[in-house]
DNA sequence: AGGCAAAGTCAACACACCGTCGACAATTGT
DNA sequence: ACAATTGTCGACGGTGTGTTGACTTTGCCT
């Protein structure tokens, strides 16, 4: 890598707000004219997500149909996946709010039964963005990955959730501990909702399945559940 | 795709001692050249897998490191992922034929935990093919992806098992039927066998896992376990 | 033995996409 | 108003892909 005067955002995971280049930002920020751009790539990137397949997303592709030139959109992402990396970053941020007033929620059966649900409704929302970022998982190292750390983080809120009442402990050491137990559950519904969700659905499927994802779910916590 | 004078074996789904080209075969048949050479080039691009990510497992590094063009390399394969595709049939192959000797154990939990390790066993056999065939179900639609086929025979498998004993038919029936449940625990022990062996792991830590996605598998289908 | 079709091989071409450089144009704070 | 910063682009060099057509080798047939 060349030492190169990147200027917008430089790429991180999603600060937003940061102190721009050490400047002053004027007071009604209407943003500037990069800012826009950037925007309008991103969206522009979803928008063909819809329509092909993220392995048929080429920079040149999203260039074009942004009115900018390849080589323009460079100067704000450093490839393919720096792009696809910020949508996954702003659809899971949605289920993270989502889940932030989940977690009050009564009972553990019912968190449980809530969070499935919203991971299904995330699905169902940013639909070809997740798609993409479990295409993206299986290219990426760990450590560069967002899904998995999405993911990571839902596992430690579950934990969390399973560590307050400790009626499961027993059941959860058997699996290797609460956290080990809330990963095996995320990973399960994350695998079945994309199975799902990348094939041709209706309604009805999706529902059904996640209601037998939740029972599944509180099944492996150690919940009894009256069907 | 125009027509071509393809010769050795169509790319279809292993049948391998089909009427070759209508053409009678030697009889003590030392297999043809070419037949060899196909073998010869599954073997390289096994061996290439062990040290590059399948994203960088390129037609030119398999021909060269086999010491033919590359043009020669698509007289056998249509393309990188034919090759994988043989590959994964082959890996899986094996997976089957130790799940039939397993499906005659004595009871359900035996079944199942038994089932868990030998996918896991897979895995360590053929971590680098596996890895290579989920990247690969990433991108291939259904219909021509042989992972998905695969993990559907063994939710068959499954699924008839449990249908073998009536007591379990109510649990079952919450998560619509034994077949979705089956999916369900396939899904969910090929994802968290996937997240392990994608990353640094010690046989520990791979046994816990195994033993983990046992009981999690059992207390999906509704079987009570003695800890 | 020798002829011949099929099997196998390859160099060369045409293409798609990627990432970078350097020169140029627009914007924006002061 | 003007200089620094930010934004834009054409053109280049690189890697990988897939196809074509002409060539050599193999192995069956008489």
């Amino acid at each position: 890598m060349t030492s190169r005067a990147r200027t917008p955002e430089a790429g991180g995971s999603g600060d937003g707000t940061g102190s721009r280049t050490g400047r002053t930002r004027r007071f009604d920020d209407s943003a500037r004219k990069g800012d826009r751009r950037r925007e309008q790539l991103l969206e522009t990137a979803e928008r063909l997500l819809e329509t092909h397949a993220p392995g048929e997303l080429t920079i040149e592709r999203v260039a074009e149909a942004a009115g900018v030139s390849r080589s323009s959109l460079y100067f704000y992402f450093q490839g393919k996946w720096e792009i696809v990396d910020q949508l996954i970053e702003r659809a899971s941020q949605q289920m993270f709010e989502r889940d932030r007033t989940l977690e009050a929620t009564s009972d553990l059966p019912s968190y449980l039964r809530a969070i499935v649900t919203a991971a299904a409704e995330g699905w169902r929302q940013h639909r070809v963005v997740f798609l993409a970022a479990t295409e993206r998982s299986a290219h990426a190292d760990e450590t560069t990955d967002r899904w998995r750390s999405t993911m990571g983080r839902f596992a430690d809120a579950i934990a969390r959730r399973i560590d307050a009442e400790p009626d499961h402990a027993a059941a959860v050491a058997a699996l290797g501990g609460s956290r080990a137990a809330a990963e095996i559950v995320c990973w399960m519904v994350e695998r079945n909702l994309f199975m799902h969700f990348s094939r041709p659905h209706r309604r009805a499927e999706t529902d059904q399945l996640v209601g037998a994802l939740a029972v599944a779910a509180l099944r492996i916590i150690g919940v009894a559940d009256r069907a």
